[in-house]
DNA sequence: GCCTCAACGAGGATATATTCTCAATCGATT
DNA sequence: AATCGATTGAGAATATATCCTCGTTGAGGC
């Protein structure tokens, strides 16, 4: 919260009362969450927040580099704050939408390396594996329809 | 597109003059195309085939798995024949759109393992590098913006 | 060639996440 | 507390890729 103030501070924008609300609501999970569950997280704790207000924040924290913009093919965008933090992956099941963090020292290097022998520049990258979880009902039957298949 | 042929044997479906048409095109292009790419392309050689249509005969295509469709956050999908070929992964150039696919051994190793330890099963996966490029000026221009910031 | 069922075409409809509008309000500095 | 520019809220607007409708056409088996 206080690199919020400061990254704000330093560009002269205005600490409000809303934006620090969005970043709570974030910083307290440790999900990814959509506009719509921060919205209505922010109605369950009683604040009257704008959708517009929720947008512009996720988007101003994306610039800031607090936070991190994620696509799960869901027809919407995750965000998830990011101070500091080593980039990480995903996993996401299909049948159950859980999605796991990982990171593997590894990847860094034979992602650099592929980049680099192809002449590009990396700026940041993106690895989603799909696949079931197993750790519900649905899942293991969402398994099993394609191991048959 | 005697796969296509078998495939849609296999399954009662009609061998239509459009169906081979897109495919055609899919065929031909090493890139990946949108499914207005295809369109457009169908329209130049003379064919007049209505955007349903392509949109329902990808969509087909990607059922079959003869093609894969991907996402390279430009607010459509792509399509690209895929028959029999090992999966590829993507380098995008932020800049120009370049899109460029690298196939990297190291990669399918470390992602199983991956998976396994957090007790997935991997069904498919999608690894984007978004850089720059420098094969043209205006990718050169982002690459030092990128570095200055 | 005939028949049947699915595919096709044209363009309208849809869906829905995100953005815009603008008057009212707020934050921060003086 | 005054000032001033940025932010906010509510809901309308947008954008636009993709899908639906339904009368017409075509493919493929017999």
């Amino acid at each position: 919260m206080e690199v919020l103030r400061g990254e704000l501070r330093e560009r002269e924008l205005p600490f409000t009362h809303q934006r620090e609300a969005i970043a709570q609501v974030l910083f307290e999970s440790t999900r990814h969450l959509s506009a719509d569950d921060v919205a209505e997280e922010l109605r369950g704790r009683g604040e009257h927040i704008g959708k517009a207000t929720v947008y512009r924040t996720l988007a101003l924290l994306v610039e800031l580099g607090l936070a991190t913009e994620h696509d799960f093919d869901e027809g919407f965008k995750r965000y998830q704050l990011q101070v500091g933090a080593a980039h990480h992956d995903h996993l996401i099941c299909t049948a159950c939408g859980q999605v796991v963090q990982f990171q593997h020292p590894g990847l860094e290097r034979i992602l650099a390396e592929v980049a680099d022998s192809l002449g590009f520049e990396a700026i940041t990258r993106q690895i989603k594996i799909f696949g079931t979880c197993g750790e519900q009902e649905a899942c293991r039957e969402t398994r099993e329809a394609y191991r048959n298949d």
